[in-house]
DNA sequence: CTGTTAGCGCTTTCAG
DNA sequence: CTGAAAGCGCTAACAG
């Protein structure tokens, strides 16, 4: 049982101050402005901070300076795989600047992006990084309002508020599926999760590349409205081979699904890639370790993060939003899955 | 290129007050404390606030208040499929709560983890949520320094600052080894990644069982230090059939070691669970849908997530912090890759 | 139920 | 290089 702190614990700027013998005024810029200190009442003000203990108020020091140094990262699904690349980034391109970061993962709900967005807008933020675009014009309004830059990132297909750096969903999914149909596939699936845009997207390029080679059969397009996830792709592929039974192939949602088809094929005694080949999407670390390997649409997600980070930075510099696309290009990465002889 | 929204934009309290002919107390109270103000002015105001697009300021609220409402939860690795569940929990019970969630996710490097507390420290949290317990006592310090509650979740071997939830990896340890030996396996090694406290606790509950039963081989027990992944599961398997052919059974780390495992023993020829048996952690959403499917530890993720919350919330209310260690227990889950007949 | 008065802890001027 | 004064936007505490 421990007690708690009372409130007169707390040691503030004032406090150090005059231990040190200084203004309170002079301890603030020692802390945040060290080369406008002399050195050695420097020295003397650090190591009172150090005793005392003296931890920053970040919410006085927000208000006073009308500057939060917050981004938000605003995502649904926050904790996929997908993410652990583009975390990453984001910290490490974060770390030497004096900004940080708060992530917030809503569900993919309207309404709840829309409350964490208000929330993000209610703490100055210095920019807004975010990842899951609806298309929801509630959404597109608010972030149009916000007073500071936003990066969405991923999918680069719509015309975003200020910035938008990522990939396009929709040529990705069109080299997929070219592949597919270069090794010798020809009932091509698409397996899928719930329809938000980059799905959309990548809708878009797999039916343009089957209607213009002839072969797009819209029975072969599964989807539910539930998160991918390996069970999904177990399901999916049980229908699919359930209501199309000479269907060869499958374009999947993510690894995730494509995993789990895999595995539903291992149980059917489906050959892959011989008798069927499966295609993911996003290039997870395990797609190379799969038995088969997993064939897959690499997206530089690290990059991604790090870089979007560095343009809310390079923005908020100059007073402008700089509307700016920035295309990071995919990558095929062909494996075992869909390794079939031609 | 879209202009900055100029200082002056900012709407702040009283400008509402001003144009609903109120004082600013009263719009506030009105925001936060409806029941405090008549049913017409409260009304009146909200539509005063609808109309100029008001956002209450965090950090001023905050400031004058001094109360965040901001629960941290810092965490090593917050990007694992693991913590979806968790997550949700977390969020779950804060939802309907006025507090507010912030997720760091530190390198499980010390220093890091000090910096991100030390930040969260900054905004004056009314709880933290420590995931990533290292033993390490300058965090140890930090965290009893700590004005507000502090749990402790995940494992709860250790004794906890204020209050710890999660469940007692040794002893999960202890029935999964427990349940390969049952199984038949007598070979049995432990794959793992970095060791932190909960491996290294899951370690001692292996090696206890392995030890009575007489067959503990420290040989067995291969690790590296590096994140777990579906890669070094691959790998680790594969330095195990090298190192000790004649191994039969391996205890993974978690669950994406197991499928990693999983994958090389089928690369191999090797025949799960006849050959070689498999037991992973974690029991993630996948570990069902594997072929075969794999045995797995279920950790009652949500759950810790919920009343990590909840224990916050109640601590929030008295002024001391109860020590305090909650349970939550686990559950085996033997599924295929185990299934020897015996 | 509503308003007045004082700050919260820090930083921004603007002077020395 | 250092300091004094003022105030960021909001809410506690007390009045009415």
């Amino acid at each position: 049982m421990r007690r708690r702190r009372q409130r007169q614990d707390k040691v503030t700027l004032s406090d150090v101050a005059q231990k040190a013998g200084v203004s309170a005024i002079t301890v603030s810029r020692a802390l945040r402005e060290p080369d406008k200190v002399s050195p050695q009442l420097r020295d003397a003000i650090l190591k009172v901070v150090e005793e005392m203990g003296y931890v920053p108020d970040l919410a006085a020091r927000a208000l006073a300076s009308k500057n939060s140094g917050l981004v938000g990262v605003l995502s649904p699904g926050l904790t996929t795989h997908a993410f652990l690349a583009l975390i990453r980034g984001i910290e490490d391109r974060v770390r030497p600047s004096d900004l940080r970061i708060q992530y917030a993962s809503s569900d993919s709900d309207t309404e709840d992006q829309l409350r964490q967005l208000r929330f993000f807008m209610s703490q100055n933020p210095a920019g807004l990084i975010h990842v899951g675009q609806t298309g929801d014009p509630a959404i597109e309004d608010l972030l149009r309002r916000a007073p500071c830059p936003v990066v969405e990132i991923m999918d680069i297909s719509r015309q975003p508020t200020d910035m938008a750096i990522g990939i396009d969903h929709r040529l990705a999914a069109e080299t997929a599926t070219r592949h597919l149909i270069e090794k010798g596939y020809r009932r091509i699936a698409m397996l899928g999760g719930a329809w938000d845009l980059r799905a959309r997207r990548r809708l878009e390029g797999f039916k343009a590349v089957l209607e213009a080679a002839g072969l797009f059969d819209p029975a072969l397009v599964l989807s539910v409205d539930s998160s991918s996830s390996v069970g999904l792709g177990s399901h999916l592929l049980d229908r699919l081979v359930t209501e199309a039974p000479d269907a060869d192939a499958a374009f999947c949602h993510n690894d995730d699904v494509a995993l789990g088809a895999l595995f539903e094929c291992q149980r059917r005694g489906l050959a892959v890639p011989t008798d069927f080949g499966i295609c993911g999407f996003n290039d997870l670390e395990y797609a190379g370790f799969a038995f088969p390997s997993i064939t897959s649409i690499r997206v530089p997600r690290y990059e991604i993060g790090y870089r979007a980070v560095d343009m809310i930075i390079r923005a908020s510099g100059s007073g402008t939003y700089p509307a700016k696309i920035v295309d990071l290009g995919y990558q095929l990465v062909a494996r075992g899955s869909t390794a079939r002889q031609t």
